[in-house]
DNA sequence: CGCTACATTGAGTTACCTCAAAAATTGTGG
DNA sequence: CCACAATTTTTGAGGTAACTCAATGTAGCG
């Protein structure tokens, strides 16, 4: 199950960062890393202070949270295996992070971390890269959230999800997977009431499309079905215009 | 009107990347870029090829457009005085960004900024951290678009308009400003019909907080108005939750 | 088991969408 | 410079997806 703290052994391995980070022998062997288990709720990242250490998730989903000066939060965007944290400025000081669930964390100290970015200059630009395909995903996914409706919200929602979170290899393709978010927090991320959500979520369960049980699990019983609800966007949004 | 090429009389040398830039006597003296306009509609990069020179808008704005396969674009982001393009490795191929108005950028031919980039150790970070600011602007853009309404998306939409074209000290608080965008792009880009975003338009002229003349002319009459307007999505989101 | 918090379902309302027509702006040839 | 077509924007009328408010159902916990 639990990997062994080396490279060769861990799913997110294959993920940009950690390829430019597995050039460095002590990185490969695990000497420079230490995977760390966080619980639900814990502080992954202080946007308003330099982070201890660099972080990359491995298995597990982080919530983006923005604070208000009144201590609200607000979810921004969602962290996946193969995402990092572990910042070196404190650049957006109302930005958190904040385990979603149960958390593994393969961890550098920070003075580890900054001495293999000087002595691998293929790393800075690896981090670069990941966050210009973040910013581009997070485009995408705005397009999507204002002008689809909220089923197909939904469905590329989970489908995302389901792809994000499924380890290589390890898991079956309609395996139960774990909802990293209350219907509160999904239906805010998601643009949309917890009665809206809670609806489309009946949709698909009564379609046979999906199944739930309890308030955290979902399986995807005709994953092939909620992918053409989830990408009707592009073929609709062609159709329309021009 | 036009600066005359050295650093000391851009209006954007105060961005980070520019500072940064301007640590080179070659940059600062205006000797390694060279101010170039392009007309609406030029083409200012195309993320399926590496680019011949990097570029940083001046003047005007671009936008930032996802191309399907079969040739349609959607609008994905805009980019203002102070935002760069110029990749090094076609990382985004489907991402190309055009001149939405007549626009002046700072260009600097690949290898020149490559040198730069070597010999200048403060400068890929600060273009990284250019880019981390983006990502949660989008982050917190994204937000708005999903919960707030067309009036406050619109109004959200013309205040940071106003804001990023103003140039420092060359213009007064309420000058007419330029639209980069048709309506159709416009309603597109706030996720929401022409008639909608028409029928906002003319409930703020009505209002009497802006002024339009002919297409794509605007002034904000009552700036304090508009934004109140446009950060009521705090307060009411505020509000709405906990 | 009963309490509390969260999720689902129901009924009525509204903001935005769609379809259709009128008005304004831009481009073109005389 | 003016008339006229083409394009874009605005206005109008009616429909619908999603919202709000309210009630019911269900999961988790002492």
């Amino acid at each position: 199950m639990g990997h062994t703290g080396r490279c060769h052994s861990c799913p997110v391995s294959r993920h940009r960062v950690c390829t430019a980070l597995a050039q460095m022998d002590s990185v490969r062997s695990g000497r420079s890393s230490i995977l760390r288990r966080y619980p639900k709720g814990h502080l992954l990242l202080d946007g308003s202070r330099v982070a201890e250490r660099f972080g990359i998730i491995v298995t597990g989903v982080a919530k983006l949270l923005h604070i208000a000066e009144d201590g609200h939060q607000k979810i921004v965007g969602l962290l996946f295996p193969g995402d990092f944290v572990g910042q070196t400025q404190p650049l957006i000081p109302h930005l958190i992070a904040e385990a979603a669930s149960s958390i593994d964390v393969c961890c550098f100290p920070r003075r580890t971390f900054d001495s293999l970015l000087k002595r691998n200059p293929t790393l800075e630009p690896a981090m670069y890269s990941h966050t210009l395909l973040e910013l581009d995903d997070v485009r995408a996914w705005t397009r999507m959230l204002t002008h689809r409706p909220a089923l197909e919200r939904l469905a590329h929602f989970l489908v995302k999800l389901d792809r994000r979170m499924r380890r290589p290899g390890h898991e079956q393709p309609s395996d139960v997977m774990e909802l990293p978010l209350s219907r509160t927090e999904l239906a805010d991320y998601l643009g949309m009431t917890i009665e809206t959500l809670s609806r489309q979520l009946t949709r698909l369960r009564s379609a046979g499309i999906i199944e739930t049980s309890g308030r955290f699990k979902v399986r995807i019983k005709y994953w092939q079905h909620l992918d053409m609800l989830a990408s009707a966007a592009e073929t609709s949004e062609r159709d329309a215009q021009d």
